[in-house]
DNA sequence: AATAGCACTCTAAATGTTAGAGTGCTAACT
DNA sequence: AGTTAGCACTCTAACATTTAGAGTGCTATT
């Protein structure tokens, strides 16, 4: 009984001296914590305490004379036990949708506008993962020829995605033909996932034979376009120079390696879609992350889904000093948000 | 005579503070310049052309104890008098070429590349604005059934541009009209400039009446889409990261007013429209940039063309202590080389 | 177990010091 | 004349020194 006591003291110390520096960003010291209780614990108190916290590693000392500051494991913590689910306040989702329904019609500028919301509203950076093609269903394919020798081939998904991809033949192109090999593919291929058209095709292409097969190497030819089908995800990444007001970021050097993932945007898209895989709202703090460039931060990741099928991923990064507690749910709610409307626009 | 030898000399001086000062970022003293005249003249014959150069307010002083750094006006004269213009290094015009030839079948890539191979070369940011869709030419345009009331149209130009939006009809589509009216703008329109279409088709509307009334009203109409014909440019922007070591961004504050171009891109889109306007090679130094960013910063633009028409414009920007007698050349090859290839993707 | 008191530690800011780079001026030289 | 050498002067940047105060850890007390 006094055990639980105890423990539950250490928790709501903890908890103060992380949200304490969270907002302030200063070490914090036994008397700050002691008036976070309105004085009802004594300085004292608070340090003979906050020694058990740093022999159990979720705090430490920048130096001697200086107040606690949680480590990696601290927040950890906090996330894990410590902050209940908080909602979003109505003025914030009546911003997301105020955001996102501006712009909705057109692909490029929802992805950019999910980002910004997520950075608006979490005051850390917005990332923002495409539909990956590869999960996303087939809708409808059309031909168009260009000139005598190529066609450009437009694709439409389900997730709102119009690919489009020059196709050099590299012969007269046979109209009736094309237009056969048109009503084959969207036919054949309506609603299947973008990875497995590939192999289907083959598949089929193995149990056939004579004129049939050769039509059918024809289309699978007309897809092969490298871009077409296998197109790189793109990222789209808001509010990181915002985050450069941040004292986390007031040594150049460290601004720069971060400013980094800007350009080099692989660490991201490698870290997201692992994250993809597993279902909701993951944390990775400080050196969890396996990328060096962003040891020191924290970032938040959601999947999110077209009817119940997961298809891409949006997270949010910033200092490891961040608001846990809004920006999980921040991340959260856009992922429904941006599932849904991706759902109305395929 | 003597006075053209004493301006002469006043020049090489100029110039040789100015290259100095670009080199190393130091304030560049007497002693030093006299050492680039391999000691042929004395520290203190520089120091009095010196201080006729800053009556000039060609150069100045930080402090008085300290070298001379070169004024915007400094950096003008020299732009403008002092520099022959060089050319690029076999080298460098090999990576260009490789860079830009990786790429080049898909559009997006191809930008970037472009960007990429500036900022590259040029050791500044680069920056590649996407054709202009006014400028561009009409190739062919395809609408594509989605549903039972909405068509996707998509639009190819001469710049290589596709360009796709979802179009909703709201009424059921009649297969066979869809058909006609595709028929219909492919041959009235094909060559003409995307910003004279709108115009064009109102004005035919005025002669005609009746039946065709009712179906160029049509035609129009699938053409009004509002990302379709007058979607904003996209400006593609690599190397800005980079420039973050420079001594000039040493300051956070400096090197985030810098950046927020990068997030907030209406600045330089509008720099670049204008200078779209004039033929050639660009250069604005620090103030004379109206837009307050960029004060401390140089902007060097060109337009490029398709087929002897300016389409769009590349760029580099920089401190305006950057490499002029590179970073010219590098943008005006540029601008060549990426004219010549969007010709053959169109 | 909780607290008050006190000596101790460490930092950050303020102040002082110094070396050296660079100028401006004057007088001498060509 | 234009050019140069010499010299006193200025200013900064870097380093050392001092000091106030925030915060701790320990011990004695309640």
């Amino acid at each position: 009984m006094k055990q639980v006591d105890i423990k539950e003291r250490r928790k709501k110390i903890l908890c103060a001296i992380v949200d304490s520096y969270v907002d302030t960003a200063m070490p914090v010291g036994s008397r700050a914590v002691s008036q976070r209780f309105r004085c009802t614990i004594s300085p004292a108190t608070i340090r003979n305490v906050m020694v058990d916290l740093e022999e159990m590693d979720l705090i430490t000392h920048p130096h001697t004379s200086a107040g606690r500051v949680p480590t990696d494991n601290g927040y950890r913590f906090y996330v894990d036990c410590l902050i209940e689910p908080k909602h979003l306040t109505k003025e914030e989702e009546a911003l997301i949708t105020r955001l996102i329904n501006k712009k909705c019609e057109d692909f490029e500028s929802l992805m950019q506008s999910a980002s910004k919301a997520i950075s608006m509203i979490t005051n850390v950076a917005g990332i923002v993962l495409t539909p990956r093609l590869k999960r996303s269903a087939f809708k409808h394919i059309e031909f168009i020829p260009v000139d005598s020798s190529r066609v450009l081939a437009v694709l439409i998904t389900n997730s709102g995605i119009v690919k489009s991809s020059l196709i050099d033949l590299e012969e007269e192109i046979d109209k009736a033909e094309l237009f056969r090999i048109t009503e084959f593919l969207n036919q054949e291929l309506g609603g299947m996932f973008l990875g497995e058209i590939r192999s289907y095709l083959t598949r089929r292409l193995l149990e056939q034979r004579d004129s049939f097969y050769a039509f059918l190497k024809k289309a699978i030819l007309m897809l092969s376009a490298p871009s077409l089908l296998r197109k790189e995800d793109r990222v789209y990444f808001e509010g990181a120079v915002s985050l450069m007001s941040y004292p986390e970021f007031k040594d150049i050097s460290k601004a720069r390696l971060f400013l980094r993932l800007f350009e080099e945007k692989k660490d991201i898209l490698d870290l997201f879609n692992e994250d993809m895989e597993t279902e909701g709202i993951k944390v990775h703090i400080g050196k969890e992350n396996t990328c060096k460039s962003i040891q020191e931060c924290s970032v938040v990741t959601c999947n999110y889904k077209i009817r119940q099928r997961t298809i891409g991923a949006i997270g949010a990064i910033g200092p490891t000093r961040m608001e846990y507690g809004k920006v999980i749910p921040a991340v959260n709610y856009l992922s429904e948000v941006l599932g849904k409307v991706l759902e109305d626009l395929g």
